[in-house]
DNA sequence: CTGTTAGCGCGTTCAA
DNA sequence: TTGAACGCGCTAACAG
């Protein structure tokens, strides 16, 4: 048997105060009247022994964690981290916490997030984007509720958001034929990632509406980071492949393929047009300010939160609807 | 009582394959050695029931969580987020599990924080930067074993880990004097912030030693995010004061000030010089790559989690020193 | 090697 | 109104 050197308990605190400790109990949790003197006294006894209620043992009993386990694919992207920032907010005046954790892109690590957070009783599930399969994803549905960002899950469809990312890629390619650009290079993002796909499609897409011509060699792949975009642009530039606007899949592709350009004594926007997608909120300050399509993330984690107390209270609840749309700033300017 | 329907214990387990409760415990904790055929006939009943231990009414009975609070000043921080990013991939195949939290700057939010993460009952915790009072983490240090980044908190310095910023800031400056820069703004964090007043601090020592004048109306305020740096050095700008180098406290607000000069039509580093603190990993894909001073953020969570680790488990243990080391790129050069 | 028993700290009936 | 007693799911002695 462990010590638990002091560790006060309500037992302590009903004999300090001379009642018993089902009276301490209604007292913090106001379940029921209790005379006004022994609930002084119990009060009295509380500050004196700096109880501190456990909630594990309260958790045990009610079932009710109080606590909304929170995954993100990474905590460290800024676009998840601004998500993860409106959660956090809406929560902050609530009995609820966040717990979150990183599913570090990789199906493994993510289920064993998933079990560890289920095993510590969260009384909801957060995904923020997701790598694992429709069918797993329903499974843990079943085993407490679920909301999922960034993917439709079918048979889950009313905790599901997800943005309209063809539509947003569109937009972004259409800006840049609208200013008069035809060649226009797509770094894609990494192979079968589902946003990425949508985005490369989005851009086919509009290529095709406004009769530009798909040029394959202009479609280069990234991953969703600065690196290899560079050297994707780079190659490109040494290729002599000619073009005149660039749409990344990403902000962070965008900032790669835009020190592509710098490095061979091309400007943004004078010789070279780019657009990105986020809206990272660096994006707002590199020089010259990004023209991007926005995502409203720090007000996605404010619904989602939103809807997962809701849910967990057992309120009607429904989310919200998010429009995807293009900042236009700095980096794009006409064909001349 | 609530029902707790669909809820499968170690009793279910126990009679399904007709042994005791304590020897399906001794089976998963591996405690003790029991035979095999009852051991197979446990392990048969687990899966068939799909049984899944509760992790509350064992930390319940041990006193041990198997899990570590983090709590960072903001997780969305690009800098916070690296280290975060180290200190998960600590424990990623460890038995633990960090339960990060952000404590938004605030003396509220940060201690609300810290309450709930022990009464969680976690094991440890870790404070990324703290706006508490020396007082209040000696305080929370008797509660919890406690380890800090960013601060040296009296009586708990063997479980701190602090950074030489004043050295840093003198790096940065000196670099820039050398290449012969003898009017250096400085964009400031803000007033009151340690690691601010540290930057400072070295800035303002690297002049003195290298007889360069000091000049009060270059120490321009920020607060570390781009906004009031982008503002401030418009002002500057608008003032005519003449200078031909910034070196800006952290790399966010080397941005705005970069974007500051960018529309006054002034190239860096052609014009002005730049110099930034932290090494975001952006900043190594902006246009032109910033020299800045380099934080090794990364190992330093892992350094943190590992120290952190051993703390719980009694190990003999030991914080590393980290160097603040000056990374020269793109945007400084030599004055014309 | 295994089962019985006594808690961990708390919420919640049921009588009084 | 209040207290006694039970149980949440599990671990840890203690016998055997």
């Amino acid at each position: 048997m462990q010590v638990n050197r002091g560790t006060v308990t309500i037992h302590e605190v009903a004999r300090e105060a001379g009642v018993s400790i089902s009276t301490v109990s209604r007292i913090i949790n106001g379940t029921a009247y209790v005379a006004d003197d022994k609930r002084q006294a119990v009060e009295r006894a509380m500050l004196k022994l700096g109880f501190r209620p456990n909630y594990l043992a309260k958790t045990l009993m009610t079932g009710r964690s109080m606590s909304i386990g929170v995954i993100a694919e990474d905590i460290v992207s800024p676009y998840y981290a601004d998500v993860i920032r409106g959660v956090e907010h809406a929560m902050l005046d609530t009995p609820y916490q966040p717990i979150v954790n990183s599913g570090h892109w990789s199906r493994k690590y993510e289920s064993r997030a998933v079990e560890t957070l289920i095993y510590r009783k969260v009384d909801a599930m957060l995904l923020l984007g997701s790598t694992l399969p429709d069918g797993t994803l329903q499974e843990i549905a079943s085993r407490v509720p679920l909301v999922v960002f960034g993917r439709t899950v079918p048979g889950l469809e009313e905790h599901c958001l997800a943005l309209d990312n063809v539509h947003g890629a569109y937009l972004a390619t259409r800006h840049l034929i609208e200013l008069g650009h035809r060649n226009i290079v797509h770094v894609r993002g990494p192979q079968g990632q589902q946003d990425a796909e949508d985005r490369l499609h989005g851009y086919r897409t509009a290529l095709a509406e406004n009769d530009v011509p798909h040029r394959p060699e202009l479609e280069i792949l990234g991953d969703f980071t600065e690196q290899p975009a560079y050297q994707a642009l780079t190659h490109l530039l040494d290729a002599r492949v000619p073009f005149t606007a660039v749409f990344a899949a990403n902000d962070q592709m965008a900032a790669g393929a835009r020190l592509a350009l710098h490095r061979k004594g091309l400007r943004v926007p004078e010789d070279v047009s780019l657009v990105g997608f986020d809206d990272l909120p660096s994006s707002a300050f590199t020089s010259p300010p990004l023209t991007t399509v926005h995502q409203p993330t720090y007000r996605i984690g404010l619904a989602l939160a939103t809807h997962l107390l809701n849910v967990v209270q057992d309120l009607p609840s429904q989310l919200p609807a998010f429009d995807l749309t293009l900042v236009v700033r700095e980096s794009t300017r006409p064909l001349r």
